[in-house]
DNA sequence: GTCATGATTGTTAAC
DNA sequence: GTTAACAATCATGAC
């Protein structure tokens, strides 16, 4: 079990935020505007986003990094050492990277459909139970087991390439 | 014991 | 079109 990741991703928004945004981008921009800061509102059961062709690279890279520098700790070394590898490397050399990424992406927005077509049904539903689980406990809907997507991920893996 | 931090790039979504 | 947020990872320090 890992707690911790559930509350990571959170907080390292807000850690990344400030600093990443600072040293990568605001240089182009002081715009301080928050845009998704009030409006996006953290759902829990909202798919999380699928990895990039660099991270699909960097959760490899990490595992070779750390058999060379078994005595390097922390992230940000191998985030770096990774970051740099992954410029140095040719367009052919990150094609399986990017096929994989892609595959996870078709996958991401084959759950956000339904994530999305749950919500909407549930808008519409709560509406009619807001009335109804007033008096009702409300069955948690989480149900769980329709998350389905989960098999391919046995398939998937470890494709070819 | 729990949480934030650190570093990277790519992609997405909101404006 | 622009830009902020977020995705994974984990040892370590701070509280």
């Amino acid at each position: 079990m890992k707690p911790v990741k559930g509350k990571a991703a959170v907080n390292k928004v807000s850690k990344d935020a400030l600093k990443t945004v600072n040293d990568r981008k605001v240089g182009k921009s002081s715009k301080p505007t928050s845009k998704k800061v009030g409006a996006a509102k953290k759902d829990p059961n909202k798919p999380k986003r699928p990895p990039s062709a660099f991270f699909v690279f960097l959760e490899e890279f990490r595992k070779t990094f750390k058999e060379k520098h078994p005595h390097v700790k922390g992230v940000a070394a191998v985030g770096k050492a990774g970051g740099e590898k992954w410029k140095s490397m040719s367009k052919s050399e990150k094609a399986p990277y990017e096929a994989k990424a892609a595959k996870k992406k078709t996958e991401y927005e084959k759950v956000m459909t339904a994530y999305n077509k749950k919500q909407a049904s549930r808008t519409d539903d709560a509406d009619e139970e807001s009335e109804k689980s007033k008096s009702e406990v409300h069955d948690d809907d989480e149900e769980s087991g329709e998350e389905d997507d989960e098999d391919e991920e046995d398939d998937e893996d470890e494709d070819d390439d």
